[in-house]
DNA sequence: GGTAAGAGCTAAAGCGCTTGAGTGGCAGGA
DNA sequence: TCCTGCCACTCAAGCGCTTTAGCTCTTACC
């Protein structure tokens, strides 16, 4: 049994520099690509420091001025409400890619609640943590925002608003009202007029833009019979919710949920209601995932591609992180996909 | 409009030594807790300190070599293969309960595979990021403990095997083998003789264990009609093994899956073939969520306390960053949750 | 032939913290 | 009285890197 072994030292710049027989300084500037050696010796120098298996050490580097190389995430819920999702993981997944790229690491964190969660920005900005963050869930009047521009951490909203301005912030956003308006042009043209949004969280933002966009949309088209329910996204008050407007004495003839979860536990309930669906009423989930097609009859859903969401804010996040103008762009409208939940309103007998 | 204001500066030791008119050092001491310092210095010093806002620079801290104060979590798993999961949020989020209390940072990335996740170990250690890491879905003949040994990271194998010894690594684990052997016991009990497991990935470590358990079980039973599948998690696999068993000719009565995802799909192929559930073939998940209670009937199945295990994990974790002993710890049993999905086998005609 | 301009390198300071080696003052013992 | 020992504190080095200033050669040019 060997004893106890030591821990393999890492090599440093120095010991490259013994190697190469060259100063520190030369050794840091081959390394970086700035001017200052010859090729030959550069070409030396990287060899010898890849033989020896050298990485830079983050925390040698952050302290001389040059950041922490890492990008923070935080989520805030409190941990009984993460739930079944894949939106989170498809989108850290996007973002990693880009990030694993560029050798920055992904510092993530839940808390419990927006205030929680600006307690952590400051804490990782006072302990010279990170470089950068990634803000997701915006809310109405946010206060993240502010605080980033405060601290003058550089940050991306991932589906924010686009008209707020910060500087030093980016925003990526999906256009919500938009999916929305294509989304009631379409179930219009199928003979439906009363419709249901059961949406989510009511202080989020692109909750709000939901439901103003629908309004507007109902406005335009003079249907009264169109409504917003929010909830907290669970099955359960998807569920609760969908039986309520199914009692009423003018159930509507389609719905809208702002998730799949939701969706699929308002399909249950109606099912229950002895609604059939797409018979009696269509469903179409915000959010298209494996569950969709885990239920009779499957889902139409609205389907956006998360990882790729993600790669789309961490790229954004590196451009500001290499002194890029903060910026605004737009991810693609959710594309619907029509499965056999949706169809034609009943014609009245 | 407010010219782009510069960031706020971050307080240093040097500012709150000279407010509070000691040397750094004496300021090092008071606020680490240190002898050297009389009480009302300290008490000032923390003041200061407090007043300032100030933290103290991970960057400087891990420098001086006090450890990068964070610990890395890799998930390997290809971004598509990351579906509806409820495990890895709520472990991280146990996980988090802990590390946050501590002020530690969780290092997050997501790897293609083992190897990739290997790299990822050679990188972080490298580059001074981590003082240890949580090691997920040990395979069987791991190269990461070996690794990691190799490395001197302390790790914690979560869901490991609990015989394999790595000095420095500590493990969590579940007892597959006595939760399987209840399961069967308790299906044998409602009379099945047939019955299939539909497996996970076959190189887990968990997968091997469980089947087995499985085949231990039927063994001492003298059920030689038993036997265990192995997919990749997936809906698709899990309806497609499902379909294939069913249609064999002495069909099982009773259906084992080792996630909740493949057991939803499977429950559906089953339907499609005429099957009902639990009249003609009893189901359980290996893993209980929301899912569970989304398809009718209610799925049985096996729940564990996924944040508690997270939080298990984590405090071993900063046990043995604290210089403590290797350990491997249990968690408790998975319980069987029994809903509507599981019966007694219908007496033959 | 003298000088000016680079090119290629080194020396040294500094980032914010820890830590081991002092240092001065004071109390107590011989 | 002097010495010892301790307390409370300061000094300075060092962690691994970047970066500025400076230094020494070549080479080019009038």
């Amino acid at each position: 049994m060997p004893a106890k072994r030591p821990a393999a030292r890492r090599p440093t710049m120095k010991d490259i520099a013994r190697r190469a027989g060259v100063s520190e300084s030369a050794v840091s500037f081959a390394l970086n690509d700035r001017p200052g050696v010859s090729e030959i010796t550069r070409d030396r120098v990287r060899r010898v420091a890849e033989q020896l298996g050298w990485r830079p050490s983050t925390a040698a580097r952050a302290l001389s001025g040059e950041g922490a190389a890492t990008v923070g995430f935080v989520l805030a819920r409190p941990a009984h409400t993460l739930g079944v999702d894949s939106f989170f993981l498809q989108l850290v997944s996007g973002i990693q890619e880009v990030l694993a790229e560029r050798h920055l690491g992904l510092l993530f964190q839940v808390a419990q609640d927006v205030a929680d969660e600006c307690g952590v920005y400051r804490r990782w900005w006072a302990e010279h943590r990170v470089d950068g963050v990634l803000v997701v869930d915006p809310r109405i009047d946010d206060p993240r925002p502010r605080l980033l521009d405060e601290l003058g951490l550089p940050g991306v909203v991932i589906g924010g608003v686009p008209d707020e301005r910060h500087p030093g912030l980016s925003t990526v956003w999906a256009d919500d009202a938009g999916a929305m308006a294509a989304l009631v042009d379409g179930l219009h043209a199928l003979g439906h007029r009363r419709i249901v949004h059961i949406a989510g969280l009511p202080d989020l933002a692109h909750t709000e833009r939901r439901i103003r966009a629908l309004r507007a949309e109902a406005g335009r088209r003079g249907l009264d019979e169109v409504e917003s329910v929010t909830t907290d996204y669970s099955d359960a008050e998807g569920a609760a919710v969908t039986r309520r407007v199914l009692e009423a004495p003018a159930p509507p003839t389609a719905l809208i949920y702002d998730n799949d979860v939701m969706a699929v536990a308002g399909v249950a309930a109606a099912a229950e209601l002895g609604f059939s669906v797409p018979a009696d009423v269509s469903v179409v989930a915000w959010e298209d995932s494996a569950l969709c097609r885990m239920v009779k009859p499957w889902l139409s859903a609205l389907s956006r591609d998360s990882v790729e969401f993600g790669r789309t804010a961490a790229t954004e996040l590196t451009a500001l992180l290499d002194g890029g103008p903060a910026r605004t762009v737009r991810v693609p409208v959710p594309r619907l996909i029509e499965r056999d939940s949706t169809a034609a309103v009943r014609p009245p007998v």
